[in-house]
DNA sequence: GCAATGTTGTCCCAGTTTTGTCCAGACAAA
DNA sequence: TTTGTCTGGACAAAACTGGGACAACATTGC
């Protein structure tokens, strides 16, 4: 259970003050107290000594509440929600116009461990099929059913980028055309793109700007980035690809960036790649991390060795120096 | 299977505040009650503190009222209203409202306008103002809060459309960085890719083929022509840019497409659009018809008369085209 | 063309409910 | 000692309610 913990789960155990969550969600002290008195919107766990102590669970279901009541939700409808219900509440608020959900009656709690790989395996064939068949409309469903089957990372770990790999595999052996390929890409495109706006932001959190370097034309991977950090409470400033390190550097730095991610796939041997990411890193501020990911980022591993760039092997392993970083960054603001 | 039915149906259990209605809907709260005073336009029920409580489908009607209006038609009129003839009257507006010819049938008062063009321009300055501070949030709060205000074609036409050309030309005179134009184009792939889904499909739409030829790089426009047929009932076969001209046929074929679209926009002056066209025009059978839309069309013209492609050029002569087709194969269909 | 009338969005009022902030005194942590 | 958190309660701002007033504008009748 503790290796897949990392992957899907919302953490339930308490561990965080109560200074730390208000810093999280951008209410303030008296209110989340004002709120558990009232509404019984949390329900805390105590130290020893009576301290609330709250788990990342309660974070997400507070920032979840503030953003409904900013949506006119009243404090009274949206206390009493799980947070899966929550989530249902505000993306349909702040997203009025997306599909309707339909799937409210079933329970997913978001520590839901990932599935069994043979039931993935056939998700992903079940998808592969319907891009052979050109059924857009099957595909978009078993999308949108594998994605509640799961929580969001281990969804994008297991399903997503599995179907991207087989899809590009599948089109080099001539198994799938090119038309193929080319749907199905456009329709992920469209479905990663809107997996972002599941989250809900405060306007306190860390920005993380994300793109592709020049050359690197493939963007998916960058976008399932966005959307996997935007679940752990960051902000993705998300480019799109191919940028020019230089305007990469200018839009770190103006918008306030903590971190730049990269994704670096196709193609693996770009020579533009070394001059790129040596040019982003003598432009950046040294105090602005550089994260590297993607398929392709084996290929340059001297480099990013020498420039001190930082290249978790795996999208679980990235998130979890983000949320190292992350924490990090609370502890020098409030000693 | 339910999952056609949840989409379609209309929740009317009350449960949102009026606030959260206003935020929906666009209108303000004082305007909400005053309708309700003066034309019992809605009835919604109470809490037990008197608080009014909304339904899905107040929210709903009230949102095509508010359009309704806007297109001209007098409260009194539209207020006692079911929702389906609501949406009757705002669809049969919306044709009127571009075919600028034979308007004279329908009752239009003399300061019906769909939009003040300088509310409109407004908008986009505070977009493209949003893009220039790279305020992500602010743009998608935007753009979302543009579309309350119109049908979907219409703000597409007076409001993406513009603002596409504007940051163009703002980045081409330097007023924009590159990373700018980056954000806003990854943010609206985004937006208008998700456009699509607001429409229900009954599966039996006949279907579109909506790309771009080798070479074009620049989705945006055929992502918006997605959107916009996805309104009048087609169910767009989307594959993305930079499509070669056999994988286009092979694709409309295998679909069983009953017209492919393509977009073009830069460089205009591509050499492989000539032999791309003319290749497909070859490969599809002669009962395909084929649109070119986008800004670069008109350098094709003679390529394009000679070939018997079609060219629309407005978005709105291309929805009108594309009617008129659709209706001629229904007409056949049950001749 | 002008006056009377109708339509419509906005604002104000006074009373109620809901919600955010603040305070005091006690205790715990750094 | 200083700072942070705890409980319980007080207070004030914000939001909602019903009612009505009013100005801007369009329509209608002359």
């Amino acid at each position: 259970m503790a290796s897949l913990e990392t992957i899907s789960s919302i953490d339930t155990a308490p561990r965080h003050p109560i200074r730390l969550v208000a810093n999280r969600t951008g209410l303030t002290v008296d209110l989340i107290r004002a709120w558990e008195k009232r509404y019984h919107v949390v329900d805390p766990a105590r130290s020893d000594t009576k301290r609330r102590l709250y788990s990342d669970y309660d974070i997400e279901r507070l920032r979840l509440i503030r953003i409904a009541k900013q949506n006119g939700r009243r404090l009274v409808d949206v206390a009493p929600l799980t947070l899966e219900a929550l989530r249902d509440v505000v993306s349909e608020d702040s997203r009025y116009d997306q599909a309707q959900d339909n799937q409210a009656e079933v329970y997913r709690p978001s520590w839901t461990s990932p599935l069994e790989s043979s039931d993935t395996q056939d998700d992903i064939d079940a998808m592969l099929f319907a891009v052979q068949t050109m059924d857009q409309h099957r595909f978009d469903q078993l999308l949108q059913e594998g994605l509640v089957k799961q929580s969001l990372p281990a969804y994008l770990e297991t399903v997503i980028g599995p179907l991207l790999r087989e899809i590009g595999e599948s089109t080099r052996l001539g198994k799938l055309r090119i038309a193929h390929e080319h749907m199905a890409t456009a329709h992920l495109r469209t479905f990663i793109g809107a997996l972002r706006f599941r989250e809900t932001y405060t306007g306190n959190e860390p920005k993380i700007v994300i793109t592709t370097p020049t050359g690197q034309l493939h963007e998916l991977g960058a976008l399932m980035i966005a959307a996997l950090v935007s679940v752990d409470g960051w902000l993705p400033v998300y480019l799109g690809p191919n940028t020019p390190a230089d305007e990469i550097a200018a839009c770190a730095l103006q918008s306030g960036a903590r971190v730049v991610s990269l994704s670096l796939t196709y193609p693996a041997d770009d020579p533009r790649i070394p001059t790129e990411l040596t040019r982003l890193r003598t432009q950046l501020d040294g105090k602005i991390p550089v994260f590297i990911g993607g398929s392709a980022a084996a290929h340059h591993q001297p480099l990013i060795d020498r420039l001190g760039l930082i290249a978790p092997s795996t999208l679980n392993g990235l998130r979890q120096s983000l949320n190292a970083l992350r924490d990090r960054g609370y502890k020098e603001q409030t000693a």
